[in-house]
DNA sequence: CGGTGGGACGATAGCGTCCCACCGGTGCTCTATT
């Protein structure tokens, strides 16, 4: 494919010049057939990944999504720029408009469904009808990350290729090591000679990374009260539970000014939309969230991001703190831990098992899956899918196994003297550097450059350093 | 692991204390009934 008819393209549809470090090798190879896996940092522009290639091919685009309002999102996004050819198909369209809408699907450019809808037969059916130019798998760290026991159905996209006879396949993410790319590609049913990798550095260097020791509970929202005070803009503060989410939003709006919001998936969708808007537009400045909020937030100007409780891995840490800066200006990331905190994750992770007769059961078609509980279905999925009861032990088994191993290096990463950027390069195998203003293991560096003001260096409390305070001085500094 | 809610108990009517079991996070679709 000539490149003058690629930036001919991005000028005319897209309006802009150039592209974003990453984009073109993608695009490129896209166009000359390849399947691409691209690990891009994130609100490098994915959207325009699979768009700009969509036009410059005849047929279809069918963009496989996690979450509906992500779709909804791309989907007015489409439609504002005058895209009238962009559709979602969701469980939430019953009956005859459904009837409608398969009928019409190769009159759509842009085809956004979830995995699960992709496995009804009607559904394939009638994309089966439909030239599929290029199949793209939005968030494909989902794969890896919720197929094996949050949602299987990603791990029915390998048969789904097949339906559609194999057509060019792009799998998007942020955030992936050696081994989840791997696995990502293994899920879909390529191979790692079949699928050509573009990836570009998870390193964001505007983003400080810190890690606070603190004592108990009591310390903890202590330092948190202080560092909201001091940080300012706006902000994200993570926790492991609902009821902590909920208990911290009551309490830091009695303590500050600051206008601060609950996201769990406890929440309606509504509230949780609503919320979102208002974060959004800055009418709330904090928000105090589970691991439900984030994915498709992208919001410029997120000056930090605090973790209350740690997250069960360095690519969901890496993925949340990824939130903040994207404006490219100095901003924060400070996990809270106190010894002791990766026990609630580590519960977390644990996958019950239903009793071996129950298994044998619903093998045999003894059992209605409506009568199995969220957590029984899901392996209710595998027996279907002609596993038994044995293999689906072992990989239950084999996951857990691995899953701790990565909560293991979270929890290394936050008891490490290494500097903080290293650690999280070498993880995702990348070479690791040397920068200014990096982690809190550096601080001495920032004064050696004279970043820092002059009286903080004077400071006779420098070796109990009170790094909030001067990071605060800092970010005014770069400010101006 | 750590916090919490419910129930039992004690001893005497309105409530405190203790113990134990249990729970904790992420989302889609379909179906039947009101």
């Amino acid at each position: 494919m000539d490149e003058q008819k690629i930036y001919q393209e991005l000028r005319h549809r897209f309006g802009f010049a150039k592209f974003r470090d990453g984009q073109l090798a993608t695009i490129k190879a896209i166009m000359a057939g390849h399947n691409t896996l691209a690990v891009l940092p994130t609100g490098g522009g994915k959207s325009l990944l699979y768009q700009l290639p969509g036009y410059l091919m005849a047929g279809t685009v069918l963009i496989v999504s996690p979450l509906i309002s992500l779709m909804q999102d791309q989907v007015d996004r489409l439609h504002r720029r005058g895209e009238k050819g962009a559709v979602m198909l969701t469980g939430q369209i019953y009956g005859a408009d459904r009837q409608r809408l398969l009928q019409n699907l190769a009159n759509y450019k842009f085809i956004f469904a979830s995995p699960e809808f992709l496995t009804n037969k009607e559904v394939v059916a009638a994309l089966q009808q439909v030239q599929i130019s290029l199949l793209t798998i939005d968030e494909a760290h989902c794969i890896s990350q919720w197929g094996p026991d949050f949602r299987p159905e990603y791990l029915m996209l390998k048969q789904l290729r097949q339906f559609l006879r194999y057509p060019v396949t792009l799998m998007l993410t942020a955030t992936a090591t050696k081994a989840v790319r791997c696995d990502i590609i293994k899920k879909v049913g390529l191979t790692d000679d079949q699928v050509v990798e573009v990836q570009r550095s998870v390193n964001r260097p505007n983003i400080f990374l810190a890690v606070d020791q603190c004592q108990n509970g009591e310390e903890k929202r202590a330092q948190l009260l202080k560092m909201i005070n001091q940080l300012g803009g706006a902000g994200i503060i993570y926790f492991s539970s609902r009821r902590l989410a909920d208990e911290m939003t009551r309490w830091l709006n009695t303590q500050t000014k600051i206008e601060v919001a609950t996201y769990h998936a406890g929440m309606s969708s509504a509230d949780r939309f609503r919320i979102q808007q208002q974060f959004m537009s800055d009418q709330v400045k904090l928000i105090c969230a589970t691991s439900a909020f984030g994915m498709g937030i992208d919001k410029e100007n997120i000056r930090f991001v605090i973790h209350y409780h740690i997250p069960d891995s360095l690519e969901n840490y890496v993925q949340e703190i990824g939130r903040a800066g994207r404006d490219g200006k100095q901003s924060v990331a400070v996990i809270l831990y106190t010894p002791g905190d990766e026990q609630l994750p580590r519960q977390l992770l644990t996958v019950d098992l239903p009793p071996a007769d129950l298994m044998q059961a619903v093998q045999r078609g003894k059992v209605d899956e409506r009568t199995l509980g969220p957590d029984y279905r899901l392996f209710s999925f595998y027996l279907k899918h002609h596993f038994t009861p044995d293999q689906v032990k072992r990989a239950f088994t084999r996951r857990k196994k691995r899953r701790l191993a990565q909560l293991q290096m979270m929890t290394n990463y936050v008891q490490s003297s290494e500097c903080r950027r290293d650690f999280i390069l070498r993880y995702f195998d990348e070479p690791t550097i040397t920068q200014k203003r990096c982690c809190d293991h550096e601080l001495a560096d920032w004064l050696a450059a004279g970043i820092l003001p002059k009286q903080i260096y004077a400071s006779p409390k420098l070796s109990s350093f009170d790094w909030h305070s001067r990071l605060a001085s800092l970010l005014n500094l770069v400010k101006n």
